[in-house]
Formats: C-alpha cells, sequence, structure tokens
RNA sequence: GGGAGUUUAGCUCAGCCGGUUCAGAGCAUCUGCCUUACAAGCAGAGGGUCAGUGGUUCGAAUCCACUAACUCCCA
C-alpha cells in the first residue's frame, strides 16, 4: 500500500481548488431552481486576513457548499468595500513617504493614486480567501466603488434627498483632527484616561472682588465660553441670577444661567458652557439661545476666534492656559481625575467634538419598520438575544450623519449656486440644466456650480450591498436581483449589527419593499487567550496564511469552529487547529484502511457483518437527522461535533473494528460496498466542513469522471432509522466496554481467548443477534447462556442481566462484595426517590402521564437489578 | 448614570416548555498500551454544592426575587 500514514495538505488543497475554478462549480446564475445566496460581508480593501475573518468566512462557505450540496443554487457572492477613511489614511501615509503632501495635489490626482494604490493591493485578501477553500462566485467580484455601485449610491442619495429625507445640517459630530473628518459614534472609543479636573473662578461682573468657581476638564476651551450655568434648586447661587461673570483671561462677559442638567454634586455646582465643544453644552446653548464660539481649527489647533494662543495645539494650550490661570489667580485648586475621553478608531487620537455643516438622513420614518421586521422574525437573529440590543438601538436611533470630509469615495451629488442655493444631480452638467431651469433669471453658467467637497460614509454605499450588487437599483427588475434577492444568510459580527445590519434592512425595506436576508448568523469576536481582542496593533493574532500551512486549511476551519457557538467570543488556541488536523488524520488512515483490503467476491457476509452494518446504517442516518436540526438552528458547532463525533466514534472506533478481516484476510463484497458507501456519506456530510480532504477521500474512494465532485454531488437523503437496533447496539457496547474493563482490571492479556457465559434474569429472553460482533470485539471463545452461576468465575452485571467469565486465580471476594454493596445502595437510595415520587398523590394526578409512566419503568428497572445484586451478594456470601 | 448579557468539570461550552438511572460534550489531565489504518493513535479512569442566598413547586441547573463578580452597548 503505498498510501503515507501522515495527511498532507499541502499536496491536496491547491489541487481541489485549482480543480473547483476550472470546471466552474462555484459559478452561479439563476435558473429554475431554488436559489440559496449570502453576499459576503465585504472586507475592507486594506485589509489582510485575520482570525475574524477566518472564523466568518468558514461558516459562510459551510452554509453555502452545504445549501449546494442540496441542489439548490447556491451563490456566494464576494468583494470588498472601499473604506474611505482606512484606505485614504494608507494612501495618505504613502504619498507622504514619497514626499507628497495631501494638500499639494489636486482631488483628481489624488484619487489617481488612490485607485492605483486599491489595484495593487486591495484584491489581497479575496486571494487569500481562497486558500481558505471559499467557493465565492469570483467572475461575480464587486467594489463598492464599482460604476454600478458608485452610481447605485449616487441615485439612492438623490432619492432620498428627494424624498425629504436627507438635509444639511449644523450638528455635532465627532471630529478627528488628524483625518480632518467628521467620524461616526461607532468609530470613537471611549478610553479612560487620567486627566485633571480643573478649578477655575470666574469673576463676577461689577464686582471688584466676587468670583464663582467651576469645575472643568479642558480649561483650553474656556476661551469659547458663552455662559455659566447651575442647577436652579442651588441654593448656593440663586443670588446670582440675572448677573453675568467674566472669562478669565479675555474678560469676555457672560451671562449666568439655571438649568437642570447641571449636577448639583459634581465639582462645585457650577458648569461651564462651551456650546462648540460639548454635545451637552450645545443642547443647552440651543435651549438658551447663547453664541457659539468655535476656537479650534480643524486640526485642533486654536483658532482665531479664541484671541489666545491661536495656532497652537490643544494640549499644549490646556498646559499653557493652565499655568497662566494660576499664574494670574483664577486656579483655585487641580485634582486628579479619571474620565472618558473618546478616540478615533482610524488615527488614535483624542476625537473633538465639533459643530459642523453635515448632511443628515432622517430616521424616523426608517428605524420603525426595520425594526418590526426584526421583532416579528422577518428577519432572524441567531442568537435571538441580539434582539434585544437591536430593539434599543433602535428605538433611540438618531440621524445618521452620512457626510466625511475625505475624497476618497462617492462625492456628495450636491452642486452650489453662488447664492448658496443647492442642486442636487447626478452630474454637474444635470446640476446646470436644473439650476438653469429653476432659476432663469440668473443666468447661471456651469462653472459657477460648485459641488460638495465631501464623500459620503463608507456605510452608506454598504447598506446598499445586497442589492448594489445585483445592479437592482438602478435596475429593479434585472434578471439577477429578482432571483437572488432576498438573499438568505448573512454572517457577521455583532459589533456592526446597527450601523450596518439595521441600515441592510432600512435599504431594503425601502428599495425592495423587502428584507435582504432571512437570517442573520452572528459570530463573536475571535480573542487570544488572555481574553484580548485580536488585533494588529497588539501583534497577538497569529498569521492565518502560516496557521493554514501548518495545519491545512481544513484544520484551521475545524478549529475555528469547533468550540464557537454563535455569538459567543472564541478565545483562540493553537491547539484546536492542531485538533482539526489530527481529525484530517484520522480520517486519511480510515482510507488508508478500506482502500487496503482486499475483496473476496466468493465469500457471503457473516452475520457480525451484517447486523454490523445495519447498525451502522442507522447510526449514520440518525446522525444525519440531527445534523439537520442543528443547521436549522443555526448551531453550526454543534453541527461539526456531531459529524466529529459521527466519524471518528461510530465510524472508525466502532463500525471500522467490527467488521475489520483478519490481518491479510479479504473482505467480503457486500459490507465492503456498505462501507464505502458509509464512508462515501460521511465524506458529503463534512463537506462544507473539509471541503479539500473529503474531495480527495472522495475522489480516490471510487473511479470518478473528470467532471465529478463531491462539492457538485447530493447530501445522502434521510433514511428510516432502525431503533431497535440502535437500543441493541446501546446495551450491547456496555457489555463489550465491562469486558474490556474487567480485563484491564485483573490483567488479561488480549490475545487470551474467553469463554462468556450469559444468565438472563426474569424470564428475558436472550437477543443473539450482536453475539458474533462481541465475540469479534472482545476476542471471545463462545457465548452461552446459562441458568446458574458457573464456578470459578468472575462476574459483572448489566442492567438485570449477569455476565460471567472463567477466572482461575483467587478473586479478592472482599472487594466484590464492596463493589456490589456500594452499587446496591446507590441502587436503594434511587429507588427510594423514585417511590417517593410515586407514592405522592399530587405527582401521580399532577405529572403527565408519560412522565409518571417514565417513573413506573424506572422503579422496575431499578427494583429487577436490585434483586440480581442481591442474589449475587448472597452467593457471594455463602461461597 | 441608563439598558442588556454572562456565571455549569482545569479550559471552551451544551443543557428548549421545570420531570429520561440528569448533571453532559470536546479539549486538557491521569492510568495502561508502539494490538500490522492511525502515538497527529488505541483502551480505560478521575473530575462539578450548576456563582451565593431566599422563594414558588410534589419536584429547580432550569421559574421568581435579592446579592456578588465579570462583559458589552448607550449616555
Amino acid at each position: 500500500m503505498d498510501i503515507p500514514s501522515k495527511y498532507d495538505p499541502s499536496l491536496t488543497e491547491d489541487k481541489w481548488y485549482a480543480f473547483w475554478m476550472q470546471k466552474g462549480f462555484f459559478r452561479s446564475v439563476p435558473d429554475e431552481r431554488e436559489p440559496y445566496c449570502i453576499v459576503i460581508p465585504p472586507p475592507n480593501v486594506t485589509g489582510v486576513l485575520h482570525m475574524g475573518h477566518i472564523l466568518n468566512n468558514t461558516i459562510q462557505d459551510i452554509l453555502v457548499r452545504r445549501a449546494r450540496m442540496q441542489g439548490k443554487n447556491a451563490l456566494w457572492l464576494p468583494g470588498t468595500d472601499h473604506a474611505s477613511i482606512a484606505t485614504e489614511a494608507k494612501v495618505v501615509a504613502k504619498l507622504r513617504e514619497q514626499g507628497i503632501s495631501k494638500s499639494d495635489i489636486t482631488r483628481e490626482e489624488f484619487l489617481r493614486y488612490a485607485w492605483e494604490w486599491k489595484e495593487k493591493h486591495g484584491g489581497i485578501i479575496l486571494e487569500q480567501l481562497k486558500k481558505l477553500g471559499a467557493s465565492c462566485d469570483w467572475e461575480r467580484t464587486r467594489f463598492t466603488m464599482d460604476e454600478a455601485l458608485y452610481a447605485s449610491v449616487i441615485d439612492v442619495f438623490i432619492d432620498l434627498y428627494n424624498k425629504g429625507l436627507i438635509y444639511r445640517g449644523v450638528r455635532m459630530v465627532n471630529w478627528d483632527p488628524k483625518a480632518l473628518t467628521a467620524v461616526s459614534d461607532e468609530e470613537v472609543r471611549p478610553i479612560e484616561m487620567k486627566s485633571k479636573l480643573y478649578y477655575v473662578r470666574y469673576r463676577i461682573e461689577n464686582t471688584e472682588d466676587e468670583w464663582i468657581t467651576v469645575a472643568t476638564t479642558r480649561p483650553e476651551t474656556i476661551l469659547g465660553d458663552t455662559a455659566v450655568c447651575m442647577n436652579p434648586a442651588d441654593k448656593r447661587y440663586r443670588h446670582l441670577a440675572g448677573r453675568r461673570v467674566l472669562v478669565p483671561l479675555i474678560n469676555r462677559p457672560v451671562p449666568v444661567i439655571f438649568d437642570e442638567y447641571v449636577d448639583m454634586e459634581f465639582g462645585t455646582g457650577c458648569l461651564k458652557i462651551t456650546p462648540a465643544h460639548d454635545m451637552e453644552d450645545y443642547k443647552i446653548g440651543v435651549k438658551h439661545h447663547l453664541p457659539v464660539i468655535d476656537v479650534f481649527n480643524d486640526d485642533g489647533t486654536m483658532s482665531p476666534a479664541a484671541e489666545l494662543y491661536i495656532g497652537e495645539d490643544r494640549f499644549v494650550v490646556r498646559d499653557r492656559i493652565s499655568e497662566e490661570l494660576t499664574a494670574k489667580g483664577h486656579m483655585v485648586k487641580v485634582e486628579d481625575y479619571i474620565n472618558r475621553v473618546g478616540y478615533s478608531e482610524r488615527t488614535n487620537v483624542a476625537i473633538e467634538p465639533r459643530l459642523s455643516l453635515q448632511w443628515f438622513l432622517k430616521m424616523e420614518a426608517m428605524a420603525p419598520p426595520a425594526l418590526e421586521a426584526v421583532l416579528n422574525n422577518t428577519v432572524r437573529f441567531h442568537p435571538a438575544k441580539f434582539k434585544n440590543s437591536y430593539r434599543h438601538w433602535m428605538e433611540n436611533v438618531r440621524d445618521w450623519c452620512i457626510s466625511r470630509q475625505l475624497w476618497w469615495g462617492h462625492r456628495i451629488p450636491a452642486y452650489y449656486l453662488p447664492s448658496g442655493e443647492i442642486i442636487v444631480a447626478r452630474s454637474a452638467e444635470e446640476a446646470w440644466r436644473q439650476a438653469s431651469e429653476r432659476y432663469p433669471e440668473l443666468h447661471i453658467r456651469p462653472e459657477d456650480l460648485v459641488q460638495d467637497e465631501d464623500v459620503l460614509d463608507t456605510w452608506f454605499s454598504s447598506w446598499l450591498w445586497p442589492i448594489s450588487v445585483f445592479d437592482g437599483i438602478r435596475f429593479p427588475d434585472n434578471p439577477d436581483i429578482r432571483y437572488y434577492y432576498p438573499t438568505n444568510d448573512l454572517i457577521t459580527a455583532p459589533e456592526i449589527l446597527f450601523f450596518w445590519v439595521a441600515r441592510m434592512i432600512m435599504a431594503g425595506l425601502e428599495y425592495r419593499k423587502q428584507v435582504p436576508f432571512r437570517n442573520v448568523y452572528l459570530t463573536g469576536i475571535v480573542r487570544d487567550k488572555q481574553g484580548r481582542k485580536m488585533s494588529k496593533s497588539l501583534g497577538n493574532s497569529p498569521d492565518p496564511i502560516l496557521l493554514m500551512e501548518k495545519y491545512g486549511a481544513d484544520g484551521i476551519r475545524v478549529g475555528m469552529l469547533m468550540t464557537s457557538p454563535a455569538g459567543n467570543d472564541l478565545p483562540f488556541d493553537e491547539v484546536l487547529c492542531e485538533q482539526g488536523r489530527n481529525f484530517s488524520n484520522k480520517i486519511w488512515n480510515a482510507l488508508r484502511l478500506v482502500k487496503g483490503w482486499e475483496v473476496d467476491e466468493q465469500s457471503g457476509q457473516s452475520p457480525a457483518n451484517k447486523i454490523s452494518v445495519r447498525w451502522f446504517e442507522s447510526r449514520l442516518h440518525q446522525a444525519i437527522h440531527k445534523i439537520d436540526d442543528l443547521y436549522q438552528k443555526y448551531r453550526i458547532s454543534d453541527a461539526l461535533m456531531m459529524v466529529y463525533k459521527l466519524i471518528w466514534d461510530d465510524f472508525c472506533s466502532w463500525y471500522l473494528e467490527m467488521i475489520k478481516p483478519e490481518f491479510g484476510k479479504p473482505i467480503d463484497r457486500p459490507t465492503y460496498e456498505a462501507t464505502v458507501e458509509f464512508f462515501e456519506k460521511q465524506m458529503q456530510i463534512l463537506h462544507p466542513f473539509m471541503p479539500f480532504i473529503t474531495e480527495e477521500i472522495w475522489q480516490v474512494l471510487r473511479e470518478r469522471g473528470e467532471n465529478e465532485s463531491i462539492m457538485i454531488s447530493r447530501l445522502p437523503a434521510r433514511k428510516r432509522i432502525q431503533h431497535r437496533v440502535l437500543e441493541r447496539f446501546d446495551y450491547e457496547r456496555e457489555v463489550i466496554i465491562a469486558l474490556r474493563t474487567i480485563r484491564k482490571e485483573k490483567k488479561i492479556p488480549p490475545r487470551e481467548t474467553l469463554a462468556l457465559s450469559v444468565k438472563k434474569n426474569f424470564g428475558e429472553e436472550p437477543d443473539t443477534s450482536f453475539d458474533p460482533v462481541i465475540g469479534k470485539l472482545c476476542n471471545l471463545s463462545s457465548i452461552s447462556y446459562v441458568h446458574e452461576k458457573p464456578a470459578n468465575t468472575l462476574s459483572f452485571i448489566i442492567r438485570s442481566t449477569e455476565f460471567y467469565i472463567p477466572f482461575t486465580q483467587a478473586v479478592d471476594q472482599e472487594s466484590e462484595i464492596q463493589k456490589l454493596r456500594e452499587e446496591l445502595d446507590y441502587q436503594r437510595g434511587f429507588l427510594e426517590a423514585v417511590d417517593r415520587k410515586l407514592s405522592n398523590e399530587r405527582f401521580v394526578q399532577g405529572a403527565p402521564a408519560a412522565v409518571v409512566e417514565k417513573e413506573r419503568k424506572k422503579k422496575a428497572d431499578a427494583e429487577a437489578r436490585i434483586r440480581v445484586i442481591e442474589e449475587q451478594l448472597s452467593a457471594l456470601a455463602g461461597g
């Protein structure tokens, strides 16, 4: 036999992937079959494969491969998103290396560089997915800035604008002073920091020496103060009503106002109000009609409006102003203080809350139907617990800030007239045409129109993804969108439930009147052993490509999945992949065994083989049944565990041992055929999880045609299960294990044959169907049924049947008695508990009949067993 | 500060509407084995007061209340 004893994935994985590609097995085009579709959550073009992608994409591949093998027309559509902030940051950094500053070049030049970068580096992650075995239809690969998708985004913007859902407004946004753009709340990470609480005194206007003290963590914003505020219930400050105070250093008089928002307990109970630089202050400012003074420039330096420190960085100014306040007698004290400061996920600088003119999408009308779709299970979340947080978010949703101050992305199709009027149109020409129609008296020239400089939030393109990949925005009746939409399953992380999943549902309802997918499977976060999230900056993530080389893609897939129930974080450990690799090897060796057999066409099937085949067939179909059920519940890792145990325990450890011919002897034809078929079916069930090794084995098991592949074969159909055989085997298995244990305990060599005597009790008839199997696995010379205990034997009891094997050495009577007594005590205690239940009238009357019946059965079983033990005990005591 | 979630074996987790001889699985551990498919293996074994307290019930890991610890989301 020339099959090596170790499975080497590197010899098979690339080979079969190339084969599948070459045969076009991943391709899907609409036909009359039932569709099954997953659109990939588009990874960032700047991304490289990390462990989270492995988990997420493995699950998608499992689902799509299974659907394909169920005979559905399965499509997994791949692609990437343009990730404005991340990509722009990368391109800016690259240009800087070449000594080019973004401000030195035009938008067009910059975009040329950006596209160049995208073409060169943008596809890496998709190539890496191929290594993993991803069965995507690569001919359909999409990018959020492809022409069709770009145009769809613009169309949607225009449509929503015309519907009055998009507006331009001044809002407090999270400003990233490094990226020079607004970022969403979701892109801001609050970080707990040691900072200081400064107590600064403000002189009351028209007094020589009357002061009030405010507490602030940000003294540099003092220059933008337009009021100080106290709680109206605060007696300490009532006398200040109608007065004004002077802002330190610049002596600007600002009013004293009162608002319930102020916490009397915090600091001095006196809050300075800087509407331009704090969300809450802004709200109070609006309420009290305060002016807004923006003391910062875009880049976080002080603006002319600050009057002092103009052009200096905000954090430098914090120290300097603190010194100056101290020097001029305004600083009362400084305390250490822990507070949370928002940091940009992209650039890692402190976010500046800032007022700015942005574009917004109204959520008021869009959120409720999207919420309803989840609450009424039109879209199902797996696990369902995420419904709660989804509801919470959707009920408190705020308008979506969709503009970003960047160049890389979908440029907002808004054009400004010199008068400030806004025209929203597909192109400059179109805008000019509209403007001319609307304002003929102005004699507008094309060059008078200026397009908005900003681009749209990346999510404003991703939210259309399930539609735009099929060009369903521009061509709502095209065959692709009609066939594949709504898609079936979406696999993603809970972190983006709101800003992606929720919004896709909104877009789907808005543009297709149908949800974009039926099921959302939420994966956990892959963490390291210490529970930290894997990240590039921490360097705690293994390189998935190296892992694949080490354990095989199949091994990694199994390792990732083995311990990752939906929605739970996964503390990653390489031993998981090792387990996956070991499993590959186990299967491989089962193949070696089966392929090594010679078939004897003459010999008939032995009774042992016959019953073994009957048993395994039922066992296999029982497992298929359970696996189906687990898939339906999206319990993917449980389904894998089920297959794992089926193959390793039932097939390899039991079945193959049961039918394995003696060394060098041939196997009969019917058993061989059944075994190959079992093997084949198990490979099919396993294929979605381990595509490569299953293909390899499936191809080796039988002669296959050149266009045949396990990945396009049909999963085995369900068959009726013979429960009697299964139950019988469960019992026989106990006998076999007991025999093995007794051999081990008594140090009886495995090669020594034994004659087993069986004593049935209570008139039970022997069922000898598995006797030949027991004989083989336990190396028995005979099995005989007796009515009396034979002499010189060891015994054990299974349920209420007694078993004896000859044993001539001295038996340690005491320990035998001891063991029986312990067992007897346990059984009596058990019986007592059952009796207690059954003698309780409320139980007998209240509990369901089936439950009571079960208790009666327990009672009968326990009684029978107790009698057998008692008899053995008295025999031992007597003999 | 508001909301949600988690707590079961050394680790990761299953245990649906309370009732199977109910406390489970995989891994890890321990013991014995190089038994001609596989030591990346085989055959066995041990291990948990189901976070704590109280309640409901004939019966609670499961339902309720409180407490503790941890996690996440929002402000």
